[in-house]
DNA sequence: AACGTCAACGCAATCGTTTGCAATAAAAAA
DNA sequence: TTTTTTATTGCAAACGATTGCGTTGACGTT
């Protein structure tokens, strides 16, 4: 057996013609006679013949691939997107190549430039933690290039960003709270340099003000590492060291969530009964853990989806880039489990 | 600005040189005067000359690509597997492309296709679960395309398998049930045609028959699906319809056994007193839940690794496939929580 | 008989890079 | 001065596929 792929030209010498016939008649071009496209495809299919997308896209200078840069894929709301994001590469026909970042900057300039050398016809990116200049990003916009952000998105001009609605999310989980009878809401907030983290705030915010709560500065703690033993740390810090005296959390991200809820339960406090907790981001074990955990659902699947589709647009000049309407934000929805939901005694 | 990347041509048009020359200037090869490297180093910075790799890869006929086929991105034991596989190929210079197959056969074998005809320098894969018949990837090996397989791997001539011991993890685990007192130990186990559950069975069953405990083919029951919805309804009836009560259950994966739990505590009883669970794969999720589930850690992130490292190896052979000592297995750990922890009364 | 038409196909350039084999010139050896 | 060596560089083919244009021969038309 031959080792190789059959090219196009082990076709044309099989049948005694040019490259250039095989080549037509496999595409169904005009001007070929059936009779030879019979026979080539006949032939093609015996040498079990695959066209080589390389040569394809040194060509035709498109190589039907797009770039995803992430923070980690180790993550279920990334691994999500990703999943959306290879649903629909794949249905339109792209490949997917991924790199994770692991939040370093250095990654996330090299990714770019192999990916670069690699002929990608398009990125998606969500940035690093570190992440604070976007230089690298604006020159290849300038460039022309097509990239799509999501989630974690920058605020620089031709930018197209595609989003949850986390303010409205965070909004609408300290509604429900307050709604539930909680009067002292802490926020377990997020890193402040994302924007997410900003807008998660500021739902919190002005739900609270909105409904007449005044906001203390010491009920918003920040969480930059993200992990529930921070939280957990956190949060008994908050009631041991701090004179506020939460009845409830609004968290940042459901493993913050969690950690403070660990910590409630062991200072001997009940959830939902004394303490109330919502996440963000409906962690898979968010319905699994006990109280099972409120939480605010980010759509991950769509907004690959989504991203990739504006993307793929953009690429074969579907859409012009100048005339979608931006940000897109998608909903989020208020997932309410028992953490937060108090018996109405 | 010129749309689209400087080329060695670029270059020498620049100088006045060939591009022969540019090449081996930029390669530092001998017989390039240092006059004329310098100059060409210094026109390519000026230029931003990045190499365009589809050129080589065509030139070379290899791509510098990795393929990974798994069944779902979102999985938290994959996600892991995709993150080591993504560091090692990165840090020796290789891209990854992935694709999801949703555990569909035809989708396996179309993203196959389109690796192939990528060019893809070799394959990680883990097949899906309708997967029973493995000819498309014989033929591959056959045609002596280097491919490793991780996590569900293949009984075939050839296959190079890269898997966690999980004969010894689930042997590991009843062995554990039974010393802490646990008599009537149920198995919720995985599809029948996936080795892994047949290996974590045969670690279920052995384990039993060592400690003189018999068999009863009531208590093995059948998670084809996987998820918590299903294991609680199977726990449910095992209660209500079967004579047998069990006092352990030892799950494939960790959803089925925190089915179990939430069913158990529904019926209740009371977990880990009266029921003691274990169950495989370690999530996340296992340390929040309420009692912290008892699992099998697999080690995805180094299984990933490895199997990244030996597929590489054989790519730039490094290795002889013959002569790779199989299968390739990674030790699991018993991570013992507090669902299978008797308060010793 | 001379010309035009048209179907069917081949030539050769192209994409960007590498590389074996000349080719050229200058320097060294005879 | 002539020949040989050495240092630099260029030519051209190759990787696999596409495509504008030219070629060929069989027809039909006047």
């Amino acid at each position: 057996m031959k080792i190789g792929q059959a090219t196009i030209k082990d076709i044309a010498r099989e049948l005694n013609v040019s490259s250039s016939t095989v080549s037509r008649a496999l595409k169904d071009y005009p001007g070929i006679s059936d009779e030879t496209k019979r026979k080539v495809k006949e032939v093609a299919e015996k040498l079990n013949y695959r066209p080589n997308a390389i040569a394809l896209s040194l060509r035709k200078s498109r190589s039907f691939t797009i770039g995803v840069i992430i923070p980690e894929v180790v993550h279920f709301f990334f691994s999500t997107v990703i999943s959306g994001i290879e649903e629909v590469a794949y249905s339109r026909g792209y490949n997917v190549i991924l790199t994770q970042t692991n939040e370093k900057l250095t990654r996330e300039k090299s990714s770019i430039e192999t990916m670069l050398s690699n002929q990608i016809d398009g990125f998606l990116v969500s940035y690093s933690k570190e992440t604070t200049d976007f230089e690298h990003f604006s020159k290849l916009l300038d460039q022309g290039y097509p990239i799509v952000f999501f989630d974690r998105v920058p605020d620089i001009p031709k930018a197209i960003n595609v989003m949850v609605d986390d303010y409205q999310g965070a909004y609408d989980a300290v509604t429900h709270l307050i709604q539930q009878g909680y009067q002292r809401i802490a926020h377990l907030a997020g890193p402040r340099n994302l924007t997410i983290s900003q807008e998660r705030e500021r739902g919190y915010r002005d739900a609270l003000t909105n409904h007449g709560i005044s906001i203390d500065p010491k009920m918003i703690v920040e969480c930059p590492i993200g992990t529930d033993d921070e939280s957990q740390k956190i949060t008994r810090e908050l009631y041991e060291k701090s004179s506020v005296k939460p009845d409830a959390f609004f968290a940042n991200n459901d493993m913050a969530a969690v950690g403070a809820m660990l910590a409630c339960k062991a200072l001997g406090m009940k959830v939902p009964e004394e303490v109330g907790i919502v996440g963000f981001s409906n962690w898979q074990f968010c319905s699994m853990i006990d109280p099972s955990l409120s939480s605010v659902a980010q759509p991950g699947f769509n907004m690959g989806a989504k991203a990739t589709e504006i993307l793929l647009d953009i690429i074969e000049k579907k859409v012009d880039p100048e005339k979608i309407n931006l940000p897109v934000t998608l909903d989020t929805e208020l997932l309410i489990r028992k953490s937060s939901v108090r018996s109405h005694s």
